[in-house]
DNA sequence: CGCCCGACTGACTGGTCAGTCAACGGATCG
DNA sequence: CGATCCGTTGACTGACCAGTCAGTCGGGCG
């Protein structure tokens, strides 16, 4: 859809996706209008669709734009030889909770307004939802292949229990209360780490 | 809205509650309409006004109905003295796992259509939802104070980890596919637990 | 200067759907 | 047998809203 180059253009899209995440963080995706995204972005409700083809179209950019930078730091961790099985993990944990301490709304439109809704953007974006927990199960895999962690935990299913309890945690802090310091989220991925990699069970 | 408690009645307001279920499943609580619910339930749409009374109403009772029988089962596992931390833990575990093989459509409907919506029904249901938080962790400190646990992880944050891996659990059944065997929803259970309580660590 | 083109506007349309309501029928009771 | 009650029906209404479109504005270019 993006039509223009020019700078001018280039911010006024930016501005409209901009409003849509804080219009969606704040109504929900189903219960806002279009009319609300251009009136947050200061703009006329038809400009909104010169930028962008639809509704739907606004909240896949929206979740693709940050899904994808997810991606790319899994990978990265995935590949980075220098770094222990613990390490690539907490990488990935932190940059989800990062994520989450900058752009609080767009992680919470991620998280509830796609990556549940099983029966229309969730089903849509599953693929790539998936991308996410290949690349984790692969962290697993080949820590499992140099004995770094123990062998006998499929790593799928780890990878689906390690990503679930990052975004229950977020989860709980859109829901509930947002931890205000940048110590408490990190705290809260070493915490994360130690459970899933140490086990609860007595040292 | 219960009105009659004529036993032909009880069942007739079942029937429209089951086939909302089957609805919110298939078609998702946003894009179905109440006369699919009437339909599927064979009845006339002006009924299910006399038995409900909204949309939103129904849901309600879906997820209210399915959360409290879950919130009892934590109750007794937390109360039951003869068991030990992990029994308690895959306790719970297998309720919310075996409630899924029973009622796939009752559970897609409680943990996407509830659960997650932040903004409508999550926010409405949060104070429920927490309570089974509460009660993991209840688990998880009791389990410490005797030293079955380490004391060091926060047992709210075991708990939202540990509730976090099951729901995600849950999602990848829903999203792509569901174990077929009750043996493999069994072993399921048996490495959430022992992901969680044993880690990822080498033994 | 005058033309063109793309950014921008917002009233309007078409369709959807939750919830209402007036009326029906059959069971029960006096 | 008539009265009453209530489960049942489905057409209808009012509100809402995504997306369209005819048109304005302004800047750059020939």
């Amino acid at each position: 859809m993006a039509p223009r180059t020019t700078a001018a253009s280039v911010e006024k899209r930016r501005a409209i996706l901009d409003a849509a995440v804080r219009v969606f963080a704040e109504r929900g995706f189903n219960h806002c209008r279009v009319s609300d995204i251009a009136d947050e972005a200061g703009v006329a409700y038809g400009l909104v669709y010169h930028y962008f083809k639809s509704k739907d179209g606004i909240l896949d950019e929206v979740f693709l734009e940050r899904w994808n930078l997810m991606l790319e730091v899994i990978e990265e961790a995935a590949g980075d030889e220098a770094l222990s099985a613990r390490d690539r993990l907490a990488k990935v944990a932190t940059f989800i909770v990062e994520s989450y301490g900058r752009h609080p709304d767009v992680m919470q439109v991620v998280i509830v307004e796609v990556t549940r809704q099983a029966n229309t953007f969730g089903r849509k974006h599953w693929a790539t939802i998936q991308d996410a927990h290949t690349g984790l199960a692969r962290i697993v895999e080949r820590a499992q292949g140099t004995g770094e962690l123990r062998g006998d935990i499929p790593p799928a299913f780890a990878a689906i229990v390690f990503y679930g309890g990052i975004e229950q945690i977020l989860t709980s802090w859109i829901f509930g209360t947002s931890p205000s310091e940048p110590a408490d989220r990190r705290e809260a991925v070493v915490q994360l780490v130690e459970t899933i990699c140490g086990g609860l069970d007595p040292r």
